[in-house]
DNA sequence: CCCAGCGGTTAACGACCGCTAAGGTTCGCA
DNA sequence: TGCGAACCTTAGCGGTCGTTAACCGCTGGG
């Protein structure tokens, strides 16, 4: 992919996330990008399109990513995925907030590629749950995850700490969400 | 507020949750209330008017309950606001989708008001957090009770456990989650 | 030196959709 | 019975974009 693709995909990506991919004309991605209006063609088949490969590539980042956190981890994997995953939500709010809200603007395929995504992503997580809390089930554990992932991802919402406390602060309340997510008091070895 | 008005939001709401504001036409909604399209102008200034509508009646009900949660409870009111909204998170993710996504497409003056009565309804939480841990300075108390909701309004997303096992994970994920806010391992008094 | 071809421009079309206009039916009520 | 309010209908306007068409300049490899 071209670096100009990537540039102007970043540059759509902020307009989206504080206007909403309805509410944002061509003319103003082009305007942002310095060009005006149709450029855009050259590069992407159309507005959606650009949605889709923005879309997709953040599913994809994650679940890339998410999978090497775990190969390159050992009995801690749980605790970096849980790191990973809040430093990119401080660090990319506009895409956390593109993705959540504006999903439902692409394309029936791109919307199945992406689910597709998440679904493996979660599934990394859900393994190592399960690896730790070897009792839980796996509908729980997905359902746990899902809430895991929305403590995190709130941080379009949130009001902004520095950054590192912000980090920190997602990081520590998900894992102890993530600890407590067993029906009953059974003590377990998540620590 | 007549009864049909209700009514008129309510499918309104169904529609927006699953295709989104921006691509739902009037007609549609006219045509899920057994109506015909611009019937809804009887009811509503317009498709943004009904949209501010639903998005402010979510906020001020939240807020509203809330309050009586606090004024009704002791010791337990956090625990009673999160089973409370975990509650309504589970009944009505349709609400909870829209609230959060379709906010970018309502009046500026409409958002604001939203805005203005969930900042309301995360004080009342951060009031008893900070009640019960009372060395948390604000700042942070926010960001938490921000992280809370994330974790509880993550419903949309997740796939469906039985109700009650859906309100119980999620309460207890959340109240884990806000007993663990605090940068060091200071114990507490929150259970 | 030339010519692909990449990236850009402006003009304009055409579809979609919110909204208005103009009018009809039903129903409660004096 | 008759009247007005509440609610609905269909026809159609008008504005807003996404998209296409047609054309231009720059640049780098044969």
């Amino acid at each position: 992919m071209s670096k100009r693709r990537r540039e102007l995909i970043a540059i759509a990506a902020n307009l989206f996330a504080d206007r909403g991919f309805a509410n944002v004309t061509v003319d103003e991605i082009g305007d942002a990008a310095g060009v005006s209006g149709p450029a855009l063609y050259h590069h992407f088949a159309g507005k959606e399109a650009l949605l889709g490969e923005m879309l997709i590539g953040i599913s994809d980042y994650l679940l890339e990513r998410g999978r090497n956190v775990i190969t390159a981890s050992g009995d801690d994997a749980l605790r970096r995925l849980i790191a990973f995953h809040a430093t990119f939500a401080v660090d990319d709010r506009a895409l956390i907030a593109v993705q959540f809200r504006d999903l439902v603007h692409a394309t029936e395929a791109d919307r199945h590629t992406v689910r597709t995504l998440q679904a493996k992503y979660v599934m990394v997580w859900v393994n190592e749950l399960i690896r730790l809390q070897p009792d839980l089930d796996r509908r729980t554990a997905r359902s746990a995850v899902q809430a895991a992932f929305g403590l995190i991802n709130s941080t379009p919402h949130s009001g902004s700490l520095p950054r590192e406390q912000m980090i920190d602060l997602l990081s520590r309340m998900a894992l102890a969400a993530l600890q407590n997510c067993r029906p009953v008091g059974v003590p377990d070895s998540t620590t």
